[in-house]
RNA sequence: CGGGGCGUGGCUCAGCCCGGUUAGAGCGCCUGGUUCGGGACCAGGAGGUCCCCGGUUCAAAUCCGGGCGCCCCGACCA
């Protein structure tokens, strides 16, 4: 391709509305330019590598099996109706104003209502459908590029299964599937495990990749290689080291002091002989959850712990009447409810607490001889330096970007839209459900995040937009001119993907920057003086080491350099 | 949805507080010329609904009110 025929406008500045380093390149690169908040328009070299990443995609769904789909974005909006998710998404879903549709977010529905109409027998599973297909969802605030958008292009499959060990299978060929996928895009990811939320399930997976824009909070052990979302992680708690002498319970005066902090400081003791106690609403049940010191209250594994049901925080004007106290003088003296306590706090004395009473605390609370209605769980959020469940190593908290997530559904989708087979009795069953996700444009987000310097990007040589960036220096001079049109002519008989940059209103130093810009791996300069010893120079933009070759072993030189037969 | 910021040629921004020449700069763009190994130089030129609507005023980019858009933090996020 020659730069002076396709579209790359790059620009020296970045708009002040970038903020991460893939936005501010991508825009830089004249990959993406925005139309509205949310909503990108890919140009050219940006779409170039939007297809580089789905021709990964689609040979590892191809190869387990998978059949490419292209399905409706325009959906009736009485399908989303019958699974119940108008109502479960709510304003996320983008609704047509002027007929009865939905743009659709994502497509169990309709894989499940072909299925219903076309999947009779158990001769016809399991099955591997996949598309990699625009989603629309109405986020409430879209951000970071195309991190976040109102319209992304996604990688969706859906496993039909006759059974649940059928649907671990699938599920097993998709988690491969993945790993090999991002790992030929060349990206540094982690897998945690999730919980999987309103979409229903039973298992759930995601692949992460860590990064400051990250939207997600994980946990890592870079020993052993645990890792998890922080929602659910687990760290090695060790027990709480009582003092050897418990003292009385006492009451204490506490005017206005409402935090931990400023109880501790009031009382001159660490914040960790504190117990700060929160109210959650457990199915219509008040229940008094204590946690130690400034630890805040992880609502994920704290409703694990209570198993089914909702929980929700009891609201301000609730508080003096569940407990006789406002926030900040409530504590587990006293107290009828239920003591949901975070497992730190498991065998401490001499603790302090509200009592229940404004501007009020209890000191000398000792959990194992004052709290019998107590049940202890592991509901706090894991911290950085916590020590590893499995190996003990410190662990790190991490933001990370979500690249994939895979869903073991069951059969919720396929009861709801009558998606049913029959065995070899002629049994009807619902067929088991899996789906399967991957953001495309978030792979080259991420890409470009843990591959840029100061300059630009910097594209590994697996995975580019093109391998090679040729360079004339100076086009009015003939020699050079003659000399790039070959070796341009020679590269792309040899199947090496070149850019040519064959500008001839361009001055030397803009091409150089604009190839550091936009990152293809490998440049070869052909400029005067080296050219005179029948010479070129390759450059690495990873490392910025150049090297003369004698142009007549260029091509070979560039092979062996791409890996190439 | 709560908090904060911003909106002026294609881009980055100044001007606004304290209303008053023809609304500026750098980059980019066009024409011609000189350059040609790290975003060159000279000369000439094009390009503006100062986000929109309303108000105040002799006079509004500037002050006031309302709206819209965009960004950031938070909440939310199958």
């Amino acid at each position: 391709m020659r730069l002076s025929k396709i579209f790359i406008p790059t620009t020296k500045e970045a708009p002040a509305d970038a903020v991460i380093p893939s936005h501010v390149l991508m825009m830089r690169a004249g990959m993406i330019r925005p139309l509205a908040a949310g909503i990108y328009s890919f140009l050219p070299f940006g779409y170039r590598m939007i297809k580089k990443v789905c021709e990964i995609i689609r040979r590892e769904m191809d190869a387990i099996g998978g059949q490419e789909f292209h399905l409706p974005a325009l959906n009736p909006k009485e399908i989303w109706e019958k699974t119940g998710r108008v109502e479960a998404f709510g304003d996320i879903l983008f609704h047509v104003k002027n007929r009865d549709y939905v743009l659709a977010p994502t497509h169990e529905e309709i894989i499940a209502e072909i299925a219903a109409n076309h999947v009779k027998s158990y001769r016809d599973l399991p099955q591997i459908w996949y598309q990699i297909q625009t989603k629309f969802r109405n986020e409430p605030r879209p951000r970071s590029g195309v991190i976040r958008g109102r319209q992304f292009l996604m990688k969706d499959s859906y496993s039909l299964d006759r059974d649940w060990e059928g649907l671990d299978k699938s599920y097993e060929l998709h988690a491969e599937a993945y790993r090999k996928i991002f790992s030929a895009c060349k990206l540094k990811f982690f897998e945690v495990g999730a919980s999987s939320g309103a979409m229903g399930g039973t298992g759930s997976q995601e692949f992460m990749v860590e990064s400051e824009a990250g939207e997600d909070t994980c946990v890592i052990c870079d020993n052993c290689g645990y890792a998890a979302n922080v929602e659910i992680a687990k760290a090695n708690s060790t027990p709480y080291k009582r003092d050897d002498n418990s003292e009385s319970l006492k009451e204490i005066h506490t005017p206005n002091v409402k935090t931990i902090d400023e109880l501790a400081e009031f009382l001159k003791i660490p914040t960790t002989k504190c117990a700060k106690s929160r109210v959650y609403i457990h199915n219509d049940t008040p229940i008094l959850v204590l946690m130690l010191g400034n630890d805040e209250v992880n609502e994920e594994k704290l409703r694990i712990a209570l198993g089914a049901g909702k929980i929700r925080p009891a609201h301000p004007e609730e508080l003096s009447e569940i407990t006789g106290a406002d926030a900040g003088s409530i504590g587990p003296i006293e107290t009828n409810l239920q003591i949901i306590a975070d497992i730190k706090l498991k065998g401490a004395n001499n603790m302090v607490s509200g009592a229940n009473k404004n501007d009020y605390h209890i000191s000398g609370i000792d959990f194992d001889r004052d709290l019998s209605n107590i049940k202890y769980y592991d509901i706090h959020y894991v911290q950085e330096g916590d020590l590893c469940v499995n190996c003990k190593s410190p662990l790190r908290v991490v933001k990370a970007i979500e690249l994939g997530h895979i869903f073991k559904l069951g059969t919720k989708y396929s009861e709801a839209l009558g998606a049913k087979f029959l065995d070899e009795k002629g049994e009807e069953h619902p067929i088991v459900m899996g789906s399967y996700g991957i953001g495309v444009e978030r792979i080259i987000a991420c890409l470009i995040e843990q591959n840029h310097d100061e300059k630009g990007i910097i594209w590994p040589k697996e995975i580019a937009p093109f391998q090679v960036h040729l360079i004339g220096v100076n086009m009015k001079n003939d020699e050079i001119r003659s000399t790039c049109e070959k070796l341009y002519f020679e590269m792309n008989e040899s199947d090496i993907e070149v850019l040519y940059d064959d500008r001839e209103d361009v001055s030397a130093g803009y091409k150089f920057n604009d190839a550091d810009l936009i990152g293809i791996p490998l440049q070869v300069i052909v400029g005067e003086k080296n050219l005179a010893k029948n010479k070129v120079e390759i450059k690495h933009r990873a490392t910025g080491n150049k090297k003369l070759v004698e142009i007549g072993l260029l091509i070979r030189t560039l092979q062996d350099e791409l890996f190439l037969p």
